[in-house]
DNA sequence: TACACTGTACTATATCACTAATACACCTTT
DNA sequence: AAAGGTGTATTAGTGATATAGTACAGTGTA
């Protein structure tokens, strides 16, 4: 099991932990309709409560990143996609978020390129298709 | 003034302060060396109370973002450049988590890389420069 | 010096977030 | 029905957050 939370880290342990399944789910760790693993199995490995793991859950049910039922256990829900307007506006806020972040870091516009371009690659496979366009091998 | 805070919205209002500060920061709105509203006058604006805007001040400082004196008052600090590992850390993970958030939004590859070239345009200007070090910053 | 500004420290208080312990509700299988 | 798994509600304790009020400390200026 990959999941490991700080108790003393200040972030919220249910922070820490929504956090780390997101993860795991866009790398590709935890696949659609997998089962997660069960408040109380989760809580006992992590020596946390299992109201936190159940936090966490719910949390990530509003997101409809999972989906959980009452004596059934948690699973991974399906990916969906947002409204299109929605879908916009928040990866505008993210790109501008990433662009303060740069600022901050005295990262210039080549390097934050670069870097971008190599992470696309890398996560290229793992982010949803899209109308047609797939043209490989094209790297400046 | 254009610093906001909501008491509603389940964010602590010294962290939403910060994040506003730091976006006004990296946006041009505020410049270095300039003298940042006193802790009283801000925190009669924004209708909250002046340990509030201090213990913002306070961690903005610890950051190197904000640079403080007593009897003086808040000033914006020169942006430095980290450790270069460090930095390059620290882009990583921003990068990282901008690909999950794209992820989670469901944002193909094309459109996530032609709405990175599209925000790195808008802020080429703001971010340092990378090899040539011209600093036009004389007027005033 | 006296004064007016700056940030800071110190209580005290109220509220809320976070976590934990316990008990409850639901589903499947035996 | 019983048992054993699931998530969830309830309650309570602790700490973070925000407020208010007061006092202190440093700087610049009249």
């Amino acid at each position: 099991m990959w999941y490991y939370v700080d108790p003393q880290s200040g972030v919220p342990i249910y922070v820490q932990l929504k956090e780390q399944i997101k993860k795991a789910i866009a790398t590709g760790l935890l696949t659609e309709g997998e089962q997660m693993p069960s408040v109380r199995e989760l809580a006992l490995q992590l020596t946390i409560n299992p109201n936190t793991v159940s936090k966490a859950y719910q949390e990530l049910e509003r997101e409809r990143i999972l989906q959980t039922a009452r004596g059934l256990g948690s699973f991974v829900a399906k990916r969906r996609k947002g409204n299109e307007q929605e879908q916009k506006i928040a990866l505008d806020k993210a790109l501008e978020k990433l662009m303060i972040e740069a600022y901050q870091l005295s990262v210039d516009a080549d390097t934050l390129h670069n870097g971008f371009i190599d992470k696309l690659a890398a996560w290229k496979d793992r982010l949803v298709k899209g109308a047609k366009n797939n043209d490989p091998g094209n790297r400046t």
